[in-house]
DNA sequence: GCCCAGGAATGTA
DNA sequence: TACATTCATGGG
C-alpha cells in the first residue's frame, strides 16, 4: 500500500467490526483478519491492524484526521466506559463486553445505510454482501485510489433511475421497489438523510420510516449506523431472544444514551456462543 | 424438496 | 395490540 500512515487507535479490533453486520464492504485481504479493504461511499482505505493498537493506513495523516477518525467514531462515545459499565453488570452483559471488545460503531453515510438495509432484510449478511457488490459494480462509479481501481457507492440519481427488472435480474427479488422509490425521494430532495442527524432519534426514525420498506429494525440500523444515534437499538431475530431473556426494554433502560452499543456486543456474543442457557436478569 | 436468512407490509380478530 | 400471511431468492 502507498502512503502508509501509522496511528494508534483503541478499542478497535477490526476483525470485530467486520463481523459485526454494520458494514458490507468491508473485504478481508489476508488470512487472519487483521487487514481489510474498506470502501465508504466514494473512498477506498487500506488498513491493517498491527500489535498494541497501533494500524497501518493507505492514506495520508491528514485525509486520517479529516475523515477516518470520525469514520471509526474517535469523535463520541467512551467506549473504555461502557465496557466496564457492562463488565460491571456481570452475567451475560460481562460476557457480551467481552466477545464484542473492539467493536465500534461505523459513522457512515446514512443514504447508504438506507439502501444497504434495505437490502439486507431477510437475506442472510453474506447473501446481502454479495447483492450490495452488484448493485455498486451496476450503478456505481467508477473511482481510482493510487494503483488500486474500485466502484463507489451509488448516488440517489444513479440508483432513482434503475429499472425494477434490472434489479431482479440482479438477484433483489421484491426489494427492487423499496429501493428505487427511496431513491427517488432523497433524489428529489423530498427526505434530506444529512439533516435527520440534527433531529431527535425518535423524529428522525418516523421520517425514515415513513419510506416504503423500511419498518422498525432498518430504521434502527440507519439510525445507529448512518446518523450516529447510539440510544438506537435494533431488535433483530437474535437481539429478540437476547429481549426475551434480560426482560423487554431493560438494556435501553440501564444504557439510554448507549443501548445501540451494547446491542453490537450482544450480537457478537449470540452469533458466537448462541443465545443464553436460560431467561432472567 | 425443505428451511432459513440481523424484515416489512398488509390483513384479520 | 397481537398474530398470520405474503413477498423473492440463494445456500445449506
Amino acid at each position: 500500500m502507498t502512503a502508509t500512515t501509522i496511528v494508534y487507535m483503541g478499542h478497535c479490533n477490526l476483525k470485530q467490526i467486520a463481523e459485526s453486520g454494520q458494514c458490507f464492504r468491508w473485504k478481508q485481504l489476508d488470512e487472519e483478519g487483521n487487514k481489510y479493504k474498506i470502501i465508504a461511499g466514494s473512498r477506498l482505505l487500506i488498513i491493517e491492524q498491527n500489535a498494541h493498537g497501533y494500524f497501518g493506513l493507505s492514506c495520508t495523516p491528514r485525509e486520517f484526521d479529516d475523515i477516518w477518525t470520525d469514520y471509526f467514531d474517535y469523535s463520541g462515545a467512551d467506549y473504555s466506559q461502557i465496557l466496564a459499565k457492562a463488565e460491571a453488570k456481570g452475567g451475560l452483559l460481562k460476557d457480551a463486553a467481552a466477545a464484542g471488545e473492539g467493536i465500534r460503531i461505523l459513522r457512515q453515510d446514512p443514504w447508504e445505510m438506507l439502501i444497504t438495509f434495505l437490502t439486507a432484510q431477510n437475506i442472510s449478511i453474506q447473501r446481502a454482501t454479495t447483492l450490495i457488490e452488484k448493485l455498486c459494480n451496476k450503478y456505481g462509479q467508477k473511482k481510482h485510489s493510487g494503483d488500486t481501481t474500485f466502484m463507489a457507492f451509488p448516488s440517489p440519481d444513479s440508483l432513482a433511475t434503475a429499472k425494477p427488472e434490472d434489479l431482479r435480474q440482479l438477484g433483489f427479488g421484491y426489494r427492487d421497489k423499496q429501493i428505487i422509490t427511496a431513491a427517488r425521494i432523497v433524489a428529489s430532495g423530498a427526505v434530506d438523510l444529512d439533516k435527520l442527524k440534527r433531529l431527535d432519534h425518535d423524529t428522525a426514525k418516523l421520517v425514515l420510516k415513513n419510506i416504503y420498506g423500511v419498518g422498525d429494525k432498518v430504521a434502527e440500523c440507519i439510525s445507529l449506523f448512518g446518523l450516529g444515534k447510539y440510544e438506537s437499538y435494533p431488535i433483530d431475530t437474535w437481539v429478540q431472544k437476547i429481549e426475551d431473556y434480560f426482560g423487554h426494554g431493560y438494556i435501553q433502560k440501564e444504557f439510554p444514551d448507549h443501548a445501540g452499543i451494547v446491542q453490537q456486543y450482544l450480537f457478537a456474543y449470540v452469533r458466537r456462543h448462541g443465545l443464553p442457557e436460560r431467561g432472567g436478569a
